[in-house]
DNA sequence: GAATCAATTCGACAGTTATCGAAATGTCGA
DNA sequence: TCGACATTTCGATAACTGTCGAATTGATTC
């Protein structure tokens, strides 16, 4: 037991870490909606932390309903929130994405081969 | 001759085509679902074509269920149903979770890559 | 045709979720 | 402290979804 390989954490982005099926459901959860999938693009593509206020004007949604969003993202881990006095500011947390896009292509056999 | 893309058909698999949101929200949604998701990985794992009723011995739910899960997926796009007769075979369908997974992955900045 | 098995559809129910307005919390500047 | 602004929480509602048993459709065999 004690299966601690998890001290690899140096340059922090290139490894697709296993996840579980618990983690796994919960991003695809977060994923899933439409506005939420927005709201990520939007964050990826930003760039630097996106504000929430400026996600707000991005968004036909009202401030509530962007806030239970952002709370899913977070949840899920696909997303870490900066919390800066007044504002709050959102950022992708790398990695997530590829783990889960690394464990769903691993479900095809191999595409190429022969039948 | 600029269409060299549309050329490499022979051997079907290897590139991920793009695909738009709402097939891309039904995919997830699909596969969000535990339990479909556990039938996908079935399905993928059996490498020959696999019947209703393996599947259905391998899932604990009940078969108006699992018709239900199976309609999912193949509306997805995720898997193909061959109907042959009294029973019905479920593959899956090559490119689709490439496709997805290039596209999730694309969301991420490139991290470390000097891009 | 009748019986049988595989799979789907139907009808219903329970649990989940996206959404909003209103109220609350928290932060900052005057 | 007060007021303005950003964000969250609360309460409620409508829509969706997973699940099942029962009824149905469809194919095969007797």
């Amino acid at each position: 037991m004690a299966n601690s390989r998890k001290a690899a954490r140096a340059t922090e982005a290139a490894k697709p870490a296993r996840m579980n099926r618990m983690q796994r459901a919960l991003i695809l959860k977060a994923l899933a909606d439409p506005r939420r999938f927005e709201l990520l693009q939007h964050i990826a593509k930003a760039g630097c932390p996106l504000g929430c206020s400026q996600a707000l004007t991005a968004l036909p949604i009202s401030a509530a309903t962007l806030s239970h969003h952002i709370k899913e993202l977070e949840t899920a881990g696909l997303i870490a929130v900066r919390r800066e006095g007044k504002f709050h500011y959102l950022s992708l947390r790398a990695g997530v994405l590829a783990s889960l896009a690394a464990g769903l292509a691993a479900l095809e056999p191999a595409a190429s081969n022969g039948r």
